[in-house]
DNA sequence: TGAACTATTCTTGTATACACAACATCGGTT
DNA sequence: AACCGATGTTGTGTATACAAGAATAGTTCA
């Protein structure tokens, strides 16, 4: 009842979308110049709506925005990523510690059904459609937690490291052992076991981000001759 | 070696900050239609930085932008505030374990110097001056974390907290009981108590948050007819 | 008299134009 | 031959102009 009026929304958010599209997708890989101009032609559209996005982009860390030098996609060093998922590991925690007190038996249902349909997926072996039905499963978490606000910060930083979570799914494995640990936190949060929601699902998004980080080392040793610090712009 | 090239700065950061100034000090009490043009005339500038600061702060959810109807102060709902403190009360608490964990010497040093400016303040019985120290003291914590994202995140949210915790320290004796458990946070901190320090910290934010909600809930009593619900524009 | 429709006005959203700073290239000097 | 300075070009930052949607007020009809 709200998708009926067709676009009642921004130009300039709809191209910021599509170019975090295009950064979160390898389109533009980072330490990609963002050119004004290019971008205008490119969506045919003038450079005004394309500021506005980047101004948005920026301020949620997608992009750098360096006065009079223009927007590049960042560099994202591995030690911020552990960063990032050392607070997103916090942030799920405490989504699981309130949900565990907090939720409602319609939420209970509808995790129990997000679970299930991971499930599914998991049998299929379908890795994308794992990855899809994942974020379903930790956004009733999100929900249940009763914490607008948090939910918001959650989902935000999720989307921010949606990208480099897609990689471990098709780790060996990853997919059953993912399946398992929700298994766990699903029977935490209903239990109402609030400290155990909350470690589980910590240590559920920990797991992500160092199979993350022992991949990049993997790929810097092999991509990498003996010392290459000075990273600039693809040289 | 920075400070010496005077602005090489955009001017929409400059009115950003300018216009957050004004919302957390009051002059654009929640509810205000911010009307792009009275703000560019205010200004001395034309519409368009004004509309990319706008945007910038409706990224950051100090303003709410909806298509076509402007950009408007939001209304900052009691609850939401107490969601909001509730999540800082938990970055707090992780930032405060992790230094725990992590603080070097020199940081052990800058937290006792940021603690004794603040027994300064305390003594001399000035809450303006305790606030700003206060907030070095926090500083501290985060930084000590070793997490620059997690550091980035909870000084952005403290930024927007800031309106609201200041009303806090004139309350009686506020101001003493605040640095009594920066003591204690101080000690759990220096004595690598990790556990010790995130609970210290987290019930230190927490109870800022009871005591404003306790404050708003005793003014809408007093300003409140019984039922006044709808509040559209300070009718 | 009240309600609904229409016209006007006002504000936002986008495009275009202009100014100025940063980078690159080239020429001169030490 | 290498380094420093001047000039041109490119691209960001701001201003202005124009178009389209929303709010409002006025009018007409029931």
């Amino acid at each position: 009842m709200q998708a009926l009026t067709p676009p009642p929304v921004r130009l300039s958010e709809q191209l910021g979308e599509s170019i975090e599209e295009r950064i979160v997708t390898g389109v533009y890989p980072p330490g990609t110049r963002l050119d004004e101009q290019e971008l205008a032609e490119s969506f045919g559209v003038s450079r005004t709506p394309i500021r506005e996005a980047l101004i948005q982009l920026a301020s949620i860390g997608l992009v750098e925005i360096r006065p009079r030098r223009g927007a590049t996609v960042p560099e994202m060093a591995p030690d911020r990523l552990c960063e990032m998922f050392e607070v997103m590991a916090e942030l799920e925690a405490m989504c699981g510690r309130l949900a565990a007190r907090r939720i409602l038996p319609a939420e209970q249902a509808r995790l129990l059904e997000a679970h299930q349909a991971c499930e599914a997926a998991r049998q299929a072996g379908d890795p994308d459609l794992y990855y899809q039905l994942n974020e379903v499963f930790h956004r009733a978490i999100y929900d249940a937690s009763h914490n607008g606000f948090l939910a918001e910060q959650a989902t935000a930083l999720h989307r921010r490291l949606r990208p480099f979570r897609r990689l471990q799914l098709r780790v060996r494995n990853r997919m059953n052992t993912s399946f398992s640990e929700h298994a766990a936190i699903v029977e935490a949060i209903l239990g109402g076991d609030s400290e155990k929601a909350g470690s589980v699902l910590r240590a559920h998004v920990i797991v992500q981000g160092e199979r993350f980080t022992d991949l990049v080392a993997t790929l810097r040793q092999m991509h990498n001759p003996p010392e290459a610090e000075l990273a600039q712009a693809g040289t």
